[in-house]
DNA sequence: ATCACAGTAGCACAGTCGTGCTAACATGGA
DNA sequence: TCCATGTTAGCACGACTGTGCTACTGTGAT
């Protein structure tokens, strides 16, 4: 048997570069050549492993969305609902670097469905996992009275989540210090949650 | 005197070729031939008028955001607070398909500022235009009664901002009739605004 | 030591790209 | 009628693209 690579590993670490190119030029840099230099591989040795470009593109979009989740995931022992709240709405907002670039990742891929409709059930299934931490999130403040018990959940859900994502549009595209930005979108979160708080 | 070309009309001819370019095959495919032969012209006639690609992208680009400035301003004559608000927010939400285009091209133009940094500048116009909406809307509502008087305007300008472009941002990904999508969309600005209003 | 074969490297092809450039064309004022 | 000139048409260049393909390398089980 001849030298055997870890396969999940290195196709990870070549959806990081395609990931790094496109924050540093656009999608549009994306190429297998690109890529590969970005890699330190040969490309050859990229096309090994992502026979076509377009299964290289679908991976690492794909990639996106399962990283943020495995740190969505990680918050769920929470006790105090509001700390729950805001710590797993936090994650789906550019708050630091790294949150940031999985957004401007996001928008390229909504900008390039029409070029590679296969990130289209990507990007609906993101949506719908998103969808369901705001539900998810909402259902545990109204259980707990942190929330107007004639709330209407479903709404409340469609709301939050349209005010989530153009929030994170938001400090995506605004200028300023990275945290005055932080320090304004999540004063904006903080305020909507508060809204939604039975009298006292 | 040879024959003479309207330039600015013959500039929004192509412009609106490239954006038929990009809504059906995406940014990527935005290239001096092909945008020449969308538009039934010769490519040294597009290069006679845009110069280099940059301009005619950030020309097509800015165009956008005129055309949509245009249809706004034409609601400013309304009456009614409530109804002046929502034609107004509606103008800036993909209900139909012009408006749904418009938004596609948005999103294009914020994915593509990596590669062409000269969008940044009219994509920071369009935004603080439409926060420009929002406050002036929100204002107008105030100074008649229809918000509650102790509401903190800053705050809720861009709450509402947030959830606007949020909300055209679902518009555009979700899947669905037309229709069921913009009933729902203008259903959470409604209830948004309802929320703001002060105690009967 | 041998050798099957996963992995690496890269050439070749046909196509597209942006842009510099020249040449033809057509038209309105003289 | 004639010509200056705005407009159109398109060739040429070097660079880049995705993909098919072959040749080489190194390793680990036999």
């Amino acid at each position: 048997m001849p030298k055997l690579i870890d396969h999940e590993h290195r196709r990870e670490e070549i959806a990081e570069a395609v990931w790094r190119v496109i924050l540093r030029e656009g999608v549009g840099a994306v190429s297998v050549r690109t890529v590969a230099a970005e890699a330190n591989l040969a490309v050859g040795s990229v096309r090994h492993v992502f026979p076509s470009k377009k299964e290289l593109l679908e991976f690492s979009m794909a990639l996106v969305h399962a990283r943020a989740r495995e740190r969505v995931v990680r918050h769920t022992g929470l006790h105090d609902p509001r700390e729950l709240a805001e710590a797993i709405l936090h994650e789906l907002l550019p708050l630091d670097s790294t949150r940031r670039a999985e957004m401007e990742l996001e928008v390229a891929i909504i900008a390039e469905t029409p070029a590679h409709p296969g990130l289209r059930a990507i990007q609906e299934e993101a949506h719908r996992g998103v969808r369901a931490a705001c539900h998810g999130v909402l259902r545990h403040l109204l259980d707990r009275g942190r929330v107007h018990p004639d709330a209407d959940l479903d709404a409340e859900t469609l709301r939050l989540h349209a005010l989530l994502d153009g929030l994170a549009l938001h400090a995506l595209t605004s200028e300023g210090a990275p945290e005055a930005v932080a320090e304004r979108t999540t004063g904006v979160l903080r305020a909507h949650l508060d809204s939604l708080r039975p009298p006292a």
